[in-house]
DNA sequence: TAGTGTGTTGAACATGCGTTCAATCTCTGA
DNA sequence: TCAGAGATTGAACGCATGTTCAACACACTA
């Protein structure tokens, strides 16, 4: 087995601790725990313990703030990406991205998700072309089945896994899994949420005759009653 | 016989417009347009044609205003689960619901689900219920594949439905569908999201080699990768 | 007709917000 | 050594917010 701890310095991308990325840091984790409009630039500047008028000095407003948070959080996600895609292809960027000492980086994308910004809508559309080239490359390995619509399935499975991210407070009230934590992999609880999306993406739900029916009604015609 | 339109006041809680109602149904239509925190006293008042200081002396407070919005929509949802489900069991409660005339229902479901209220969280537990039996129905029909975990499989498919729900803007970039239009059913641009939905309902997306393989590797063991 | 109560208003209050700014601190480079 | 530049502070400003409250309008009752 390969630890994943070996490289404690990656890039400087993601090594800088100066205030400022203090200051980045803090509004990141307060977004994760109280949200958007429940992170303000004074709260900000407490957990960072410095001034409010500090937070604006950096950066310019908390407009400045959010893109800055944004774009860093995408920075780091495509980071991983790229480390982790190396070592073979993951059916799930999520579910890899899960498995990362990232902190509280799946709790702010589950805050931010609903409320689109550019930089995450940007992040979704690479997530989803990210999505469809691991799909490709399952289908072309027998590990995937193909589809007629490669693009809208690939659409379908990011937005049904950023979707049950972005609502992880239903999912750990219901099954006691919480997507958002950053040590999900070794959480037994996990598997009441995973081994029911594999069953489903093992055998579908449908039986195959009434999958046949409803296919069948729905290429012949869409918008009647 | 008896129609239902024999008793036109059935409850108080969906059948008047007073001016309370009409300053209910306002702040529903501004959080389904601009989302809770884009929702002010002000801009409620003006949009019901009244002064800011009725909008409290009618609800108390925003908070009771924003109760007041949950537990109507919970309650038109629940009214139209029960007019809808005597004629036959649906395989998505959400499916159904998109075809009625709703108007910001289902904007305004898509707003409040990432930020979870007691009454939200209550509506969503009874959608899993609903989708639970109507599953269950769907099984002994013939209609759906029988589940190991008939309960989570529900979670998962609910939780699903919801998520591309609230994540609705994501999808109508990247596929042209707008799930909280409530002329949905008269889209031609939906077929976009629901032929690949359908088409994983129907036969999954793994092979079934891989699938055997992940199943007896999860069942064994969760933590190793 | 007088009176009582509810619906409704508009001004006011306190609070928290983002942001500005002059003043101070700290450190670097010549 | 010292000047200058950036980092940092703390008080302040203007604004929008939720909420309060005295006053008014109108309906219904006695």
């Amino acid at each position: 087995m390969r630890s994943i701890s070996d490289n404690p310095e990656p890039q400087e991308s993601v090594d800088d601790r100066t205030t400022k990325a203090r200051i980045r840091d803090a509004a990141i984790a307060s977004i994760a725990e109280h949200g958007i409009s429940g992170t303000t630039a004074r709260k900000v500047a407490s957990a960072a313990g410095v001034s409010p008028g500090l937070v604006i000095h950096h950066f310019g407003s908390m407009e400045g703030l959010r893109t800055a948070c944004d774009q860093y959080v995408s920075g780091a996600i495509r980071e991983f990406k790229e480390r982790t895609m190396t070592g073979g292809p993951t059916l799930d960027v999520l579910a890899a991205l899960r498995d990362s000492p990232n902190g509280p980086l799946m709790g702010y994308l589950a805050q931010v998700l609903a409320d689109d910004s550019p930089a995450v809508a940007k992040l979704v559309d690479d997530l989803v072309d990210d999505a469809e080239g691991y799909i490709q490359q399952g289908v072309e390995s027998g590990m995937l089945k193909p589809s007629d619509d490669p693009r809208g399935r690939a659409v379908v499975l990011t937005v049904w896994s950023l979707g049950a991210l972005a609502l992880h407070q239903h999912l750990r009230r219901l099954l006691g899994t919480d997507l958002t934590d950053p040590e999900i992999l070794t959480d037994p609880a996990a598997a009441a949420y995973i081994a029911p999306v594999y069953e489903i993406y093992g055998k579908g739900i449908l039986e195959e005759a009434f999958a046949a029916r409803a296919r069948a009604a729905f290429t012949e015609s869409e918008g009647t009653t």
